[in-house]
DNA sequence: AAGGTCTGTGGTAACGATAACAGGACGCTA
DNA sequence: TAGCGTCCTGTTATCGTTACCACAGACCTT
């Protein structure tokens, strides 16, 4: 006899133990009103035969399918792995099964991506940022399944937002370099069009330190990813332009660490004749000496409120909820003072 | 008239367009031997009525489900990141979406969540490295996919292997060190539980060593996730133990780098007292001076090529497939001369 | 003893799409 | 004009599971 070409399903379990299908799904999915006795033959059964149940079915039939999209600009800046890692642990248990996506820092491919994922009919979407195309929007209404924005909490969101206000994070860093008592100060930018959480992050900052009659001095922006080369490259022209300069505010700590590998090559004293800021709190920057002032943002934790947030509209919870993670200032030691 | 509480469904299109639900399907799935009116009309209704195809439905009826189950141990180290990046571009225009489990570098863990991701009936599976549980190897048979496995190439795989020999790499690292005059070595590694890959590299780096009568001063293992800091520490306790080590051969850049900095602080001239090499070639380092020496993986290489031969085994290729990535020892100036 | 609740189980019909085959309309050839 | 192939479209069955309802028997209650 040869073996059978399609896998095991429940209805070969069924017939095994001369039940019907519909105790053997029972069983499989812990419901009650099912005999000891029967639980035990079935479970017996299902091992021996190895049957691996099949979602695919499940969720064309219980109209219930436990996956969740989730859609990031990309991977490659530690950032969102890390949320990743935190979502995956706040639906730990609860079986829904994350769908990842690239949105590739462009909402035109965001828009591509979640058609696709919206396709599987997924119960819930996780996607980053405020700011989404109208046919984004329009997608996800339609969809009618909870809808978690993360990152950024400067506005309303389609349905639950978990994120810090960057402009409350720009600000903060305001208040700690006028506080340090740096005057001259230079934004490092990514050039990346309309990177919202940024400009939130930089007028912060820059309202801030204007309110005290500290003019930004400049700005310079990169194109690409992120990277330290580029954050050394982008300090060195900053501090030839600008000499006077005494504080880098970067837009992320790998730009910082660039920048603060620049600064020391130029035989600037950090942070006594410049100061540096980054943003994110990566871990990168632990064994950095002096250890960069950054902002840390809590990825891992919003990754795991996402993840409880789904759960919670799921189980019933009313649209809407938010939950704010507060920026978190490590003065390091490149701030002066 | 209240909203139907229902997503539009192939059916509404084809009632919409007066045609079956065959026609639509064939439509949509850009089947040829339909008539250029009926293809106009059925993409406009789709559109008008703001159609999304369900993948479910059509995975359950189609045999095919375009998923493909994705085990990496974890997202903490910027390693495993790259490679899903490489192995999204792999799949580009597919149609295969990527399904993420995180294995958590243990093997009980991997087994429970290659059950969960087989449920789905993926397609096929990508997973780390040549070790897994029997029960892992049985459920792959049995599944009847293809699977890729990839970081290794130092053993037969269960089906296609994409990878690099970790032998080699610690080989050709362990010629390079002795060229370079270190002679007494320690190595800085993680206490990770079977960790093959770092035992496969260090036995190569070992052995080239012993061969040429330079055996390792000693070993260092710190335990959980890896950090600079944590490279840091283990570094000052290798310096404090072994006055005399004249070499660090860390399991990842992160620790190099960590060890660096203590070298650094310590005093000790890099590469002149002691060298360094890492493991990775993360861009991380592109940054600091010296530039450690270390392995490039081609990390986003092995995803992408793991992408293209799902798609040859899909598309009828044998089973077996081997690609093998060359290590690329990138010897920085933290090698002496 | 009659009428009720509760427990455990089975039957049947979806769920939304696709595969495989069937067949009508049309034009061409002989 | 019959015969045949091509082009286009429809019909029917099926994928594996779950929702919903039915129902037999055990066990109470009065």
């Amino acid at each position: 006899m040869r073996p059978r070409p399609r896998p095991i399903s429940q209805g070969d379990v069924a017939a095994a133990c001369g039940l019907s299908e519909m105790t053997v799904s029972r069983v499989l999915r812990g419901q009650r009103g099912v005999s000891p006795a029967t639980i035990a033959m079935v479970q017996a059964a299902a091992r021996d035969l190895g049957y691996v149940p099949n979602r695919i079915a499940g969720a064309l039939a219980g109209a219930r399918v436990p996956l969740v999209a989730v859609i990031v600009p990309g991977l490659s800046n530690m950032v969102f792995p890390e949320v990743l890692m935190g979502l995956a642990e706040g639906l730990e248990g609860s079986g829904l099964q994350p769908v990842l996506g690239l949105g590739n820092y462009d909402s035109a491919t965001e828009e591509r991506v979640l058609a696709d994922l919206l396709a599987w009919r997924p119960s819930a979407v996780v996607l980053t940022g405020l700011e989404h195309s109208a046919r984004t929007r329009e997608m996800l209404l339609r969809a009618g399944v909870p809808v978690v924005e993360i990152m950024d909490s400067d506005g309303p969101g389609i349905d639950c937002v978990v994120g810090l206000s960057q402009r409350a994070a720009g600000r903060d860093m305001g208040r700690a370099v006028l506080a340090a008592g740096h005057r001259h100060v230079v934004l490092l930018q990514s050039g990346q069009q309309g990177d919202r959480r940024q400009e939130s992050r930089f007028s912060g900052f820059a309202e801030t330190l204007e309110a005290a009659g500290v003019p930004i001095l400049g700005r310079l922006a990169y194109d690409g990813a992120s990277s330290v080369p580029k954050g050394r490259a982008l300090a060195e022209a900053a501090i030839a332009r600008w000499p006077e300069v005494d504080f880098l505010y970067c837009t992320n700590d790998m730009i910082a660490a660039g920048a603060l590998f620049a600064l020391q090559a130029a035989g600037r004293a950090v942070p006594g004749q410049t100061g540096i800021a980054g943003f994110s709190g990566l871990e990168i920057l632990d064994g950095l000496a002096p250890r960069i002032a950054t902002t840390d943002t809590g990825r891992f934790e919003i990754g795991r409120k996402a993840g409880e947030m789904i759960l919670a509209r799921l189980d019933g919870a009313a649209r809407g909820l938010r939950h704010e993670i507060a920026p978190r200032l490590d003065p390091g030691g490149t701030l002066r003072r």
